[in-house]
This record gives structure tokens, sequence and C-alpha cells, in this order.
DNA sequence: CGTAGAACGTCGC
DNA sequence: CGTTCTACG
């Protein structure tokens, strides 16, 4: 249960990485997490047995970018139960049936929104889901492995002997079973955090000085792992301090019965278990194509290993390594197989299952041109990289002069027209953009995005299918999300503004606007701000919010509207989303909502001194978020922060279009001061 | 202050 | 399954 919290707790030593940086390195990937993932957008079908392979592109997009920089990816897949995990594993199968139940009852009455959500916790990652990626990486020649039973043993195998640099993976178990290198979080960028064991030492909020791996792994076995229930009351926090204290589990374990805690008979015994399944899971080695121990097992150790699970004879193991047998039935797979060639090749006969199904299987590659489409995927992210440093010398310099200080008080003004003229495309640069992003994959044609002058130039953009450009990382990618959500958003909130009545009853909105009309014109001006996202303030630390500057606002509950009153000072700690960065690297500004739990109140706010010269953008989009936020009424007016909870959410949900907590500040224009 | 447990989002339109 | 929020000891 516990293993989860290190992660935060290691924020010290986590490094932003990007997978460049990474060149010529090869890498472990915990596949199921990326099939997971990709399945979300295609639950329905996949629970349905309906043909669909966009979880497969999801991973080949994945694959794809990693080749590009030049890192060899070895994917590797989850292969038998474990004999411990067993009893999670039928719990977690009785939990997806549940929602299939639920999603096929849901669609029954109609409610499809509900039906999706419930496919979505139905969905199941089988054998024969990863055997259908298998197939594809097959043909693609790349590299992968199923495991004999967990991959993250496999991966710590793969990486521990140096047959990959480091692992890619959401989980953090990787870390309790000594994965040297691990980089989690790695997004469709390919930025992410890299844990290095040997940074271990220099850790600031638990401090692992004078600690070995062993310590760290009974640590972490203590705190609860998914081998053994920790005890009641015992989290990561404590189980550090015991075992700086006492320095191995059993000297734990026996002051804690000295210290009259009550510990289940069989605890010692399941302690060591879990140890040795950390230690000396059963791996699949590929050089000497067998089964081996992920540490080498002694001798003095008894012969009773049944919770590793069975032995493996070689051929079999060799057939499952390679992906040819079901890894729980040990039968190769045949019947499945042929649905995964159905989705990749041409596929006539799908007509007659789906007419729906068959259109969008038009545009999904075929066999041999798989690697190709993923290559033009890329590139063309790659190409919008490639603009150069934005344009008009006059707006360049505009924000270069005005990079303001955090400790500044800042003034909104009312300088949006001038922003407009200076940033927003002029009408036929757009739609030379559109139709290049059209002929690619949007489908969004009333949305225009603001494109790069550099863009427009550029002669390539017409040939979207064409890959012959030098390849530039697909690294700030992000721009054309952004812009397309932007105008998205604006219309939305200016949507919301018209159709409900908006009612402030805010001094803050009283001092610097005399209507609600005022506002709205506000914010149908927020425009893009697109070719300074690589501007961005690269000081500011991230990671400790202490002592920095920081300005808010406080909603009062005021009858069945708020009231919202400037705050300075807030509590930085009651932020609940770290800054996040973006996909350079950088600190990613964004307007981040908090609440205070007193009675009837919610503060939000953003760290200004973390944001730069998007100051005052932030104050504008607070702005936008109060108008919002005040629109709805209260959920239920007599209790406390459950009242403001319902309001924020929805809020949130319709100003960023996305159950984040924040307000990306991206979407703004930069308003220079003065 | 720390832990246990509930709630929620994960993708991508 | 991870992160975040909250209630409770």
């Amino acid at each position: 249960m516990g293993i989860q919290g290190l992660l935060p707790l290691l924020k010290s030593i986590m490094v932003p990485i990007h997978i460049k940086d990474l060149e010529g390195c090869s890498v472990a990937i915990d596949t199921y997490s990326w099939l997971h993932k990709g399945a979300l957008s295609c639950s329905t079908e996949l629970c349905k047995g309906l043909p669909t392979s966009r979880h497969i592109e999801y991973c080949m997009h994945r694959v794809n970018l990693l080749r590009h920089y030049g890192v060899k990816p070895v994917l590797v897949f989850d292969g038998g139960l474990l004999p411990m995990k067993i009893e999670q594993e039928n719990k977690r199968a009785r939990a997806r049936k549940e929602n299939l139940a639920r999603a096929i009852e849901h669609e029954s009455y109609g409610n499809s929104a509900a039906a999706y959500e419930c496919y979505q916790k139905a969905v199941d990652i089988s054998p024969s889901t990863a055997h259908e990626l298998i197939v594809v990486l097959k043909q693609e020649n790349v590299c992968f492995v199923v495991a004999p039973y967990e991959a993250d043993a496999q991966m710590t195998f793969l990486a521990v002997s140096k047959q990959v640099d480091a692992v890619i993976t959401e989980d953090s178990d990787l870390i309790p079973f000594g994965c040297p290198r691990v980089i989690f979080k790695m997004d469709k960028f390919g930025q992410g955090v890299e844990f290095k064991s040997s940074m271990l030492q220099q850790n600031k909020e638990l401090s692992f000085a004078g600690f070995t791996k062993q310590m760290l792994l009974e640590m972490c076995i203590l705190s609860g792992c998914d081998y053994l229930q920790s005890l009641s009351g015992m989290g990561l926090k404590r189980a550090h301090a015991l075992m700086k204290k006492f320095k191995s589990y059993d000297k734990v374990i026996k002051h804690l019965r000295y210290s009259s805690v009550s510990i289940p008979p069989l605890y010692e015994e399941s302690f060591k278990k879990a140890i040795f399944t950390f230690q000396h899971q059963r791996v699949y080695d590929p050089i000497i194509e067998d089964v081996v121990h992920l540490s080498d097992i002694s001798d003095n150790i008894g012969d009773d290993l049944d919770f590793l699970g069975p032995s493996i004879p070689q051929h079999i193991a060799q057939g499952i390594a390679r992906g040819d047998l079901d890894p729980f039935t040990q039968m190769p797979f045949q019947g499945v197989s042929y649905s995964s060639q159905l989705v990749l090749d041409k596929n006539l006969h799908l007509k007659s299952f789906k007419p729906e199904s068959e259109r969008k299987k038009l545009d999904l590659p075929v066999q041999k041109n798989l690697l190709t489409n993923y290559f033009c995927f890329a590139s063309l992210e790659a190409k919008r990289t490639f603009r150069a440093p934005r344009v008009s010398p006059k707006h360049s310099t505009l924000v270069a002069d005005s990079s303001i200080s955090p400790k500044e008080h800042i003034i909104v003004e009312d300088s949006s027209c001038e922003i407009d003229t200076l940033l927003l495309p002029s009408p036929d640069s757009a739609n030379t953009n559109n139709s290049a992003e059209n002929g690619f994959n949007s489908k969004l044609p009333e949305y225009s995005e603001s494109p790069s002058p550099d863009e427009m130039r550029s002669p390539d953009h017409a040939l979207p299918l064409e890959s012959n450009q030098s390849i530039h990382g697909p690294s700030s990618a992000s721009h054309k999300e952004h812009d397309c959500s932007i105008v998205l958003d604006a219309v939305k909130s200016k949507t919301i503004t018209e159709s409900r009545k908006v009612i402030v009853k805010s001094r803050y909105f009283q001092n610097k606007q005399h209507n609600e009309n005022d506002l709205e014109d506000k914010q149908g001006k927020f425009c893009s701000k697109d070719g300074i996202a690589n501007d961005l303030p690269e000081s500011g630390n991230p990671d400790g919010y202490g002592n920095t500057y920081f300005k808010g606002m406080t909603l009062k509950r005021k009858n069945s509207s708020l009231e919202c009153v400037e705050t300075e000072n807030v509590n930085p700690k009651q932020i609940y989303m770290g800054a996040s960065r973006d996909d350079n690297g950088h600190c990613n500004p964004k307007l981040e909502t908090f609440m205070d739990t007193k009675a009837g109140e919610a503060k939000f706010g953003s760290n200004i001194s973390h944001l730069g010269r998007y100051s005052d953008i932030a104050e504008k989009s607070m702005e936008r978020f109060v108008s919002v936020i005040s629109s709805f009424r209260f959920s239920s007016p007599g209790s406390r922060a459950s009242g403001l909870r319902a309001p924020l959410k929805d809020a949130r949900n319709t100003c960023t279009n996305r159950s984040s907590a924040s307000v990306d500040l991206s979407q703004f224009a930069y308003v220079p001061k003065n």
C-alpha cells in the first residue's frame, strides 16, 4: 500500500529528462501501462470484442518516438501470475466484470457517457491484447520480451544485467526491485523524470544516508507492497524511521513485538517471502534463452520456493518470451492472432461487421506502411518545432523587455486589444495553416489556430505525408493542441457567460471592470500565446514552495453566489497541483486552484514567483476563472467544503475542458506591460 | 504529523 | 494503478 507514496518523497533526486538525452541507449518499457492508457480511448470496442487498434497505434507511436531519438526500445510484457498475487488479480477481475455489467446496463438505458466510463474501468489487458501488439512489433522488428512472471522483475533484470540502460515505467515497484535507472511519467513527447538509485543518498525528504539496498527494500515491504499488506498504521515514514534505527527487518519486527504491537503470526514468514520475491523472482534471460532468478539463489535456501511460481521448462519459457505462447495457458496463440490479423490486414471483411468502424479502418495503416505512417506522424510533429524563434522583431522586443519581477505588484490593464493585433494571425495565414493541418488529422476546420509565420513560409508544410525533411524533436508539438483548445476554450467560456447569467459580486471585478460585457469582451480576446512557449522562465524552483510570493483570491459564499476577495500570502502548501513541466522540461506555468477547508470558502490563486512574466496573464485568467465559478450555484449550501466542491469541479471542467485543477496559462496571450 | 481509505483521472475526441 | 483529498488517530 505504501510504495506509491515513495515517489513524491524522492522528488528532490528526480531529474527531468527528455528521451533525446538517451540517444544511443536501449530502454526496457513497461508495456502494460502503455497498452492500458491506449486502450482507454477504445475501451468500448475492446470490451465488446470489436476490431480496433487504437491501443496498438498508441504504443507504436511511442515506440517510434523512441526510435526517432535513436533510443532502442525493448518492450516488456507481463507473463504468468505470481501465486502471491492471485488473490489481488481475482479481485480486479471481479471489479472489471462488475463494471462491464454496469456499462451494459447504462448502455441499455441510453446513458452512453456513463456506459463509456464503465467500459473504461472494465477494460482488461489480457495476453491476447498484448499478443496483438506483439504481432505488430514482430513486423516492425521491435525488440520485446514476455516475462515468465512480472514485467517489473524482468525489466530490473535487463537493467541490472546491462542489457538495457534504463527502464521506462509508471510503477514505483522498480525502486525496491533495485533497478538502477528508471524514467517515470514519460509523456507522449518523451519528457519524464529520471530516478537513479545512485542518487538516493542525496535525497532530502527522507534521508537514506547509511541505507543499503537491502534496507531500502525492507523499508518498502514494511510500508506495504503487493506481496504483503502493511501492519496497521505502518506507512513509509514509520517504516523509514524503523529501518533507520534497527537496520534490518527482523530487528524491527522484534522491536514491534516487544512494544506489544500485535503482529500476525505469519507476518515474518511472509516478509521473508516478499523479500525473496523482490530479489529472486524468475525472469527470462534473452542471452542464454532460459529462465533464471533475478539474482542468484544461494544454496543455503530451502527448496520451498513455491511462492515464486512453478519453474518453467526452457522450451516453454522461450515460447512465452517470444510471444508465441500464452503465458497463462502456455498454449500457442492462434484464434486470437486471427483477430489481430483482422486489424492489421486490409480486411475488406470488416464491412460486414460494422460500417461505422469500417470508416475508421480506412485511416489505419496497413501492414507494410505501418512504420511509414507513424514516421510521418512523428515527422509532422517534428516540423512544428522547426519554427524558428518567433517573428516580428517588434513583438520579440516586447517580450524580452517585459519580464516581470516577482515582487512587482501587477496591474491589469486593458491592453488586450493591442495584443490582438500583435498576436493574431492574418486571415490568409490561418487558412494556409489549416489546410495543412487538416490534411493530416484535424477535424476542426472551424477552429483556426494561430500559426507561426515561419511555418507559413515553410515550403514543406503542404506535404504532410512526405517524410524526407530532417527530423527535429517533436518536443514542443503540443502547440497545436493548445492552439486548438484555446479557441475552443474561449468559445466555450463565452457561451457559458452568455447562457448562464453570471453573478459576479466581487470587489475584484468592481475595481477592474465596469460591467459584465466588458469581461466578456476580454474573454473573447484571449488568444494564443504560441511562440513564447520556448521563452518560459527557467528560473524558479517549482519543487520548493517555501518563501514564495503568493497572490491569490478567496471565494466566499454569499447566499447563493460567490464573493471574491483578493488575498495575498496564502499558504502555498495548499496548492494541490504542482507546476508541471512543459515538453522542454521547463516549468510550465499554471494557474492553480486550491481549497481552504474553512466553511464556505475556497481560495485559489497562482504562485506568482514561478510564473515570471506570466504573472499578469495569471491574473487575467483568474478573472475568467472566477467568472465561471461564480456562474455556478452551490450544490449544498448547508455543508462546508462540499458546497464549493461541486461548482469548483464543474468550473474546472468547463474552464479547461479537462479534469485538471488548473487553467493552463499557455492558453493565453502574453500581455506586455505598457 | 502520518496513515488509511475514498474519489478521481488515466486517452482523445 | 497513481495522485489527491480527507477523516481519523
